[in-house]
DNA sequence: CTGAAAGCGCTTACAG
DNA sequence: CTGAAAGCGCTTACAG
C-alpha cells in the first residue's frame, strides 16, 4: 500500500487517521491508491496498538422470555444497529439471562472487546450497570439506573409526564373509577408510571384508591391476571392505565372474558405505542416513546462517553396517541 | 505471564491452543498462572497472527418494518447469540435494509471482520446471498436460498411436510373449501408452503380453486387484506390456512370485522408457533417451527464451514399445534 | 510535512 | 516437550 502510493507506511497511517500534517499531493496519492487496489485497514492491527476495539455492546439482561415477548426490544436493538452502521461501529449483540452469563460476559467486556456498552434492561436491580461502571467501562443505559445515580449516563423517555397524559385523557372522557397495572416497581418505568398517574389523579380532584392499583411484570400473561385481580377488587372501575403495550393485551383478554366490552365499558390505555399496540382488538390508544430517538441518543452518548465526556442525562417527550381503546 | 509461570511465551500460547505437546507439570504451571493473574488473551494480536476474527456476523436483509413486527426474527438472534456464546464467539448484528447498507455491509464483511455469516432473509431473491458466496465466505442461510443450491449451506423446516399437516388437521375438522394465505412466492417459505397446501388437497379429494388462494406479505396488514380479498372472492369458504402467525393475526381481524366467528364459521390455521400466536383471539392452532434447533444447527454447520467443510443442509421436522382456532 | 524505527501481544515454524 | 526468534499490520513518537 506504502509502496502503490509512493509514500511511508507511516504517511499512509497519517492519511487513515484524519490527514492531519499531510501534504495534499501525498493525501492524493494516498488515496487514489486505496481507491485502485480496494484497500482495507487491519482492524486488528490498529486495535492491538490503540487498545481499542472500534466496536460497541448491545447489552441485554433479561430472563429470555421478555426478549421473545417484548417487540420494544427489536426496536430499540434495530435503531441502535443503525445509528452505530453510520458511524460504521459494528454492535455486538450479547444477553444475559442468569448469572453465569452475567459473569462472562463482564469478563467479555472488562476484557477490553468492546469499547463501550448499551446498557438495556427493564430491571434496575441488575448487578451489571454497577459492575460495569466500577470496572470504568463507558456505559448508557435504556432508562435511568435506580440508585447509581450520577454514575451512568442514560437515555429515559418522560415516562411520568406519559402517565399524566394517558390518565388525563381517560379522566377528559368522563371516566371516574380509573385503575393502573403497573410494571415491576423495582423498575424505572413502574415507579415513575405509578407516580404520575397518582399526580394526575390528585390533579383531577379523583380520589386515590389502592384497590386500583395493581403490579404486574410486563407480560401479557402478568397483565391478564393483573386486570382479572382488579375486576375482582374494583368491579366497578370504568377505566384502566395499563404501563405497558404487552401488558394491555392480557389486560384486553381479561376484559373480554368478564364480558366488558372496551371501550364502552371500561376505557384502556397502554404505554410504549410498540407493534402490540396495533396487534390488539380494538387497537389502543397508548403512550408513544420515541424509541428511534432514543437509540440515536444513547450511541450519541456512549460515543462521548469513550471519548472522554462526563455522564449525562437525556429525557425525551412522550405523546398521546389516541386509537379505539378509549 | 510466561514469567509468572516460569515458562516461555511459546509455552503459554500452546496452553491456550488446547494444550497439546505441554507438558502437565508447564500446563498446570500455566494455568494457575492464568487463574492468579485474571489473564485473558489479546484477541486483537491473536487475530493478527491468525487472520481469523473469532466472531461471526447474523446478517439480516429486510426492509425495516418486517424486523419490527416480526417476532420471528428476535427469537432467532437470541437462539444464534445463545448458541455462539457457548462457544464464546461474539455475534455481530447487521441489518441491510436496502442497496446502500448491502453495499456497506458487503464491503465489512470481506474485509475479514467476521469469519462467516448466519443469513436470515425470508427472500431468496436477495443479492448477499450470492455475492458472500463468490467472495468465498462461509455462510449459513435460514431456509434454502432459491438458485443457489448446493453452494450455500442452510438449516430449514420440513415447510412442505408442515402446510400438509395443517391441512389434514382442518380437513379431518369437517371442512371442505379450505382457503389459504401464501408468503411471497420468490421466498421458499411462499412456495413451499403453498406446495403442502396444494398437495394436502389433492390427497383428501378436495378440488383445487384459485379463488381459494391469495399471495400476501408475511406482515400482519397483509394478511388482513388478503383474507378480505378471500371472502370477497369466495365468501363460502369455511375454513383458511395461513403462510405466518402473524398474517394470520391480521386475518382474524378481517375476519371478525366481516362477523365470521373463528373457529365456528371459519377455521383458522397459522405456521410459525411464534410469540404472535398466543396473542391472538382465539388462540392460534398453528405449526410449530423448531427455532431453536434451527438457530443451534445453523450455528453448528458455520462453525463447520469456517473449519473447512462442504456446505450442507439440514432439515428440521415441524408440528401442528392446537389450539382453540381450529 | 515525512520517513525510519520501535513496539503493540500474540502464534508458529524452527532448532534443540 | 520447550525456548528463542521472526513476523502479523498497524500507529506513534522521534528526528529531520
Amino acid at each position: 500500500m506504502a509502496r502503490e502510493a509512493g509514500v511511508s507506511r507511516g504517511t499512509v497511517s497519517r492519511v487513515l487517521n484524519g490527514g492531519h500534517n499531510v501534504s495534499p499531493t501525498a493525501l492524493a496519492a494516498v488515496n487514489a491508491a486505496i481507491r485502485r487496489t480496494g484497500y482495507v485497514v487491519n482492524r486488528h492491527a490498529r486495535s492491538l496498538i490503540t487498545g481499542r476495539s472500534d466496536s460497541v455492546g448491545f447489552l441485554l439482561t433479561e430472563p429470555q422470555e421478555r426478549f421473545f415477548e417484548d417487540p420494544n426490544f427489536s426496536v430499540l436493538l434495530r435503531g441502535c444497529t443503525q445509528a452505530l452502521a453510520a458511524h460504521d461501529i459494528p454492535l455486538l449483540l450479547m444477553i444475559a439471562g442468569n448469572e453465569a452469563e452475567r459473569r462472562r460476559i463482564t469478563r467479555y467486556i472488562t476484557g477490553g472487546h468492546v469499547d463501550g456498552v448499551l446498557l438495556v434492561s427493564s430491571h434496575s436491580g441488575n448487578p451489571m450497570a454497577e459492575r460495569l461502571a466500577k470496572a470504568q467501562i463507558p456505559v448508557v443505559a435504556c432508562g435511568e439506573p435506580l440508585g447509581l445515580g450520577g454514575q451512568i449516563a442514560y437515555v429515559g423517555a418522560d415516562e411520568r409526564g406519559g402517565a399524566r397524559a394517558m390518565v388525563r385523557h381517560l379522566a377528559a372522557g368522563g371516566r371516574r373509577r380509573i385503575a393502573t397495572i403497573t410494571g415491576p416497581l423495582d423498575t424505572p418505568g413502574g415507579v415513575q408510571r405509578l407516580a404520575g398517574y397518582r399526580e394526575e389523579l390528585a390533579a383531577a380532584g379523583l380520589p386515590a384508591d389502592e384497590a386500583l392499583i395493581a403490579e404486574s411484570d410486563y407480560s401479557r400473561a402478568g397483565g391478564e391476571a393483573a386486570m382479572t385481580a382488579l375486576l375482582r377488587r374494583a368491579p366497578d372501575l370504568d377505566a384502566v392505565f395499563v404501563a405497558s403495550d404487552l401488558m394491555a393485551q392480557g389486560a384486553l383478554v381479561a376484559l373480554e372474558h368478564a364480558g366488558r366490552s372496551v371501550p364502552h365499558d371500561v376505557a384502556v390505555g397502554g404505554f410504549d405505542d410498540s407493534p402490540a399496540a396495533l396487534a390488539t382488538r380494538p387497537p389502543l390508544t397508548t403512550i408513544r416513546q420515541p424509541f428511534d430517538r432514543i437509540s440515536t441518543e444513547m450511541v450519541r452518548l456512549l460515543l462521548a462517553r469513550i471519548a472522554g465526556d462526563d455522564p449525562s442525562a437525556v429525557i425525551l417527550p412522550t405523546e398521546l396517541v389516541r386509537r379505539e381503546s378509549s
